[in-house]
DNA sequence: CGGTATCCCCCGCGATACTG
DNA sequence: CAGTATCGCGGGGGATACCG
């Protein structure tokens, strides 16, 4: 590990922790506020349980975050140190590279698990009606145990449900994975699509014109692709 | 490879390409400005051939280069594109981390042949004499086969040799492997070095007091260690 | 929930030798 | 100079089962 690339090039020096599988989205998930073991796994859901807990530990010896036992004393936490925070320059500069450069989608990374648990971290609560607010998504191309989802929205959180929560729905989404994947990178209109079709709304007319403003969609969906 | 992490984050897709062993120093060494094989081989000279060449067929393949066969056709070069180019922001904020927060040096990153390797690409000839200026170099420490080295400065180019270009030296530096190396990074100043002797100056006096100002030093050099 | 422990396979990668 | 071909191993990492 030590000497991998017998230079001591700052850009080698990185290269040893971060160029490895994986890496960047467990760093992703950590700076986008996952503290826990299982919460990290939900942003990066193919990575084996052995091999996430090799990368911490290898994070947590070159000084990118800590471990600590919570409060209760109940689960461990990873916190990130100020070397971690500052690898968010880093996947700013990936993250932009990747939208304007990598290659196209395919079906393979039409995860619609991975797609909602994206999504609840970039949902406007400030801008959804005060109290409770539940949204339901159907995915009509997705294999039945990926259908349906929920987002339990309350005034300063949002919680993702596999299983109906228990509340009448105050707004549906229908679209296909694929789509909505589109629209979430910013490579389709959000609006366009719902005139046209391609993403359909049940609901109030107030919450179905609202929703466009609830959704921040991507970080990088602003930036423009270019191939 | 397709797929690899079953995500359409951005980051992810960028991550297939990015994230291997020797992909972000490749791709250093095109961005200096290297387009042949062999080229590459000196910035990284720990890769194999084979591996070196399988990391820049997937390179042409992502259109992160293009492969060409020179005027006379005689050898192949490899040239970035846009996409390529564009990797320059990613170098720039891995670099800057690795500088401020990556582990420190040790023994075996001391290679001196990439050490002045790295810096030919860093001399100032403007800030020289007109016409040829020879400087060599004696890393003490080194092993024999890698103690001197020659720079071979021109009015446009600098040339690295292992052996006497057969001109006479116009200045030597005699200095350890290690403290060059540190101040190479930018850990220590140039100038104290010269002063306290970690840095021992032959030639000229004018020469000598131009010297630091020859040596652009590493891109990172400026940047502050966090730790 | 947050991991370990084990098994095992495959392939990443280095080393060496050879080629046009 | 710019690779290719071949071999061989080590360990990276997936799968599964188990644990406090």
């Amino acid at each position: 590990m030590t000497s991998e690339f017998g230079q001591f090039c700052p850009i080698a020096l990185a290269s040893e922790v971060l160029a490895q599988k994986w890496m960047f989205l467990i760093i992703r998930e950590l700076n986008a506020g996952s503290t826990r073991f299982n919460e990290i796994r939900r942003g990066v859901p193919r990575i084996s349980a052995t091999l996430l807990k090799q990368r911490l530990d290898q994070l947590e010896q070159v000084g990118v975050i800590i471990r600590r036992r919570n409060e209760k004393g109940s689960s461990e936490e990873y916190l990130l140190t100020e070397a971690g925070r500052e690898l968010k320059a880093v996947l700013g500069s990936v993250g932009e590279w990747g939208q304007r450069w990598a290659r196209a989608i395919e079906k393979d990374d039409l995860d619609p698990g991975w797609l909602v648990w994206a999504m609840h971290r970039r949902i406007d609560v400030t801008a959804m009606p005060l109290g409770r607010t539940v949204l339901e998504f159907e995915f009509f191309d997705a294999p039945k145990d990926q259908r349906l989802f929920w987002f339990l929205c309350a005034n300063d959180s949002v919680d993702v449900c596999i299983k109906s929560p228990g509340f009448d729905t105050d707004l549906k989404v229908i679209t296909s994975v694929q789509v909505f994947a589109e629209v979430w990178r910013g490579l389709r209109p959000l609006r366009q699509e719902i005139k046209s079709g391609g993403i359909r709304l049940e609901g109030s007319l107030a919450l179905q014109r609202a929703f466009p403003g609830w959704l921040l969609l991507s970080v990088f969906a602003k930036t423009r692709r270019q191939v």
